[in-house]
DNA sequence: TTGTACGCGTTATCAA
DNA sequence: TTGATAACGCGTACAA
């Protein structure tokens, strides 16, 4: 005997099926008798009224997704990511919804958001925006973009990364450091750094003009631009090629914690003393930032914020009020004890 | 002109629903002309397919549930969560799902299950796992509980907490350590802790064997057990608690390592010298764990094998193959900085 | 309290 | 081979 549903219930309590659906959603409307009844028989014969079935009526699901750019467990090593969706949770509780996270499927992003029953979708980092756009738009469901470029009359929030980048090479730069590696989040660009767009195109302009104010840029001599995967082992593979090449950067800066962790990670490997052999700053701020040894130098940015910000505004548009606002919070270097001035300086 | 659905788009491409149904999804079955007219037509009316109304024809959804006993933001503080939705992540990569994270509704777990719109639910660490079972059954979708007591028929994924948590009393004791203070993991029970069950159950069932063994019982005189937020914000509360009582503990016993962090945080706070003045062990090893200073000894548990194990046997449930097993996944003691002979024994 | 229309796409079954 | 007809899944909303 499989799954009873509403009419099963309906006859056998000798009901309506309007009957059946008051007595789970609005039990005030019918006899206390009738109520009890009812559901002594749904109990009995083991019926739940089905959700997507509910949500076919409704045109409501009680969930929003997070499109995500990459698998999960891709997006789960990086603690960066659980600080955002706590943002993302903490409306979610508010406002009783679920979250869906919402991965490429098989490789599609767009046949991820086809597929996803969602009120509404939070993107993060979309690479590709212009075709995924239009897929969203076609899905008619709200949707609030972070960390991309700002679209005009689309919701999105972002973080003001051309100026903690910038803030970060200035000080590197301050420090007297003239040979900096810049270690990129993965892109399609294979280090094509004009490219770049989003995060990652914010992040190398705020670079730029910091190089520029000491007459320098990202194709000077002794600066360098590498693509790293956006994982700690990214990180370690990354040091591990720079640090086999002849010409040693005595500074890297890279653009993400979980990076700079896996760099710290490798040179101390390698018995490389950080930060007298070698300066470090990361982005992110991760909670784990301040507690490694030494505590890490990084641009931190409201991670907790952006997505609870993002969140919010979804929800304000599920609910029917459109205002298409773009967002932009603040970054702020954190100095701590992976940067010093250069070793031959000293 | 809102959402245009599955006739508009026949009858303005002069062609029969299925025809574009089939245009969608099975492509084959109609001659190349028709499809791209249709999807042509499609992508001029803005049309996509609504997931809901397909998931209604279909009975299913493509997601599967993570059902949490807590908010979102409560669970993603702590890292172990991240890593054991890693784990899960690997299974939605390869098997083409969602992941929906569910938490509690209005703080009903059984709200939150009956408008759930999944194809299956993996269930973390549930508390009153009576009753929520009861309405799991209802929903007639396959679960697989994880964390939770073992149940007849019902598959099950946990590692050996027991076994983990003995190993570490066990050391304590071993290191001459009799003042110790257990920090368990906030439940329901207030401290009561013959009334455990499930993960905290078995872990002070370790604990209990261990004290055994050295004519010792958690009631003894200088053994405490208090219960802990789950947050390192818990940690540190409970940490300012022992320490302002008169009698001191050697060490502390805390059941996650994200509780133990908050203790040593705190600790450093009032001076305190890690190991020498006060061994602390955790329980998880997180990643974080090896990355303090002082390194934190720690139960190691297979948070990511534990997702992906409990995951793949949904999926398996879901394709139809039942076989009620239940998995127990080891624990290991991983001996790092944070534990010595305490004190007076120096 | 009830009857009934409705939402939307999928999938046998069947016709051309 | 290509495509159409019609039944189906399930609960909700509105008028009666």
């Amino acid at each position: 005997m499989p799954k009873a549903n509403i009419m099963d219930i309906a006859l056998k309590a000798g009901v309506s099926k309007t009957a059946v659906s008051f007595a789970f959603n609005d039990p005030g409307r019918l006899s206390e008798a009738t109520v009890t009844k009812i559901l002594a028989v749904a109990e009995e014969m083991g019926y739940s009224p089905d959700p997507i079935a509910r949500s076919m009526s409704t045109g409501t699901t009680g969930t929003i997704g997070l499109l995500l750019p990459q698998p999960i467990p891709d997006m789960m090593r990086n603690p960066y990511f659980p600080e955002f969706i706590e943002g993302i949770g903490k409306v979610c509780t508010t406002s009783g919804l679920s979250l869906m996270l919402v991965p490429p499927l098989m490789g599609s992003v767009r046949r991820a958001i086809v597929n996803a029953a969602v009120d509404g979708f939070l993107t993060l980092g979309l690479e590709e925006h212009k075709s995924t756009m239009m897929v969203l738009r076609q899905r008619h469901v709200p949707f609030v973009t972070i960390d991309s470029d700002p679209i005009e009359g689309i919701p999105g929030v972002n973080v003001d990364d051309a100026g903690g980048a910038k803030k970060a090479m200035e000080h590197l730069l301050a420090q007297g450091h003239r040979a900096i590696h810049i270690l990129a989040i993965r892109s399609g660009k294979r280090g094509n750094y004009e490219e770049y767009v989003g995060t990652l195109g914010a992040r190398v302009q705020g670079y730029l003009q910091a190089l520029l104010e000491y007459g320098l840029s990202i194709d000077s001599r002794h600066i360098k631009l590498t693509e790293c995967e956006n994982t700690e082992k990214g990180g370690v593979d990354c040091f591990q090629k720079i640090w086999r090449a002849r010409q040693h950067p005595t500074a890297i800066l890279a653009m993400s914690d979980i990076i700079a962790i896996g760099v710290i990670k490798a040179a101390h490997a390698e018995g490389i003393q950080i930060p007298q052999d070698l300066s470090i700053i990361g982005f992110d701020d991760i909670p784990l930032a301040s507690l490694l040894t030494p505590a890490l130098t990084t641009v931190a940015q409201p991670s907790i914020q952006k997505g609870l910000l993002a969140a919010n505004t979804l929800v304000r548009m599920i609910a029917g009020s459109i205002k298409p606002v773009h967002h932009c919070l603040p970054t702020d270097l954190v100095l701590r004890k992976t940067v010093s001035v250069p070793p031959r300086a000293k």
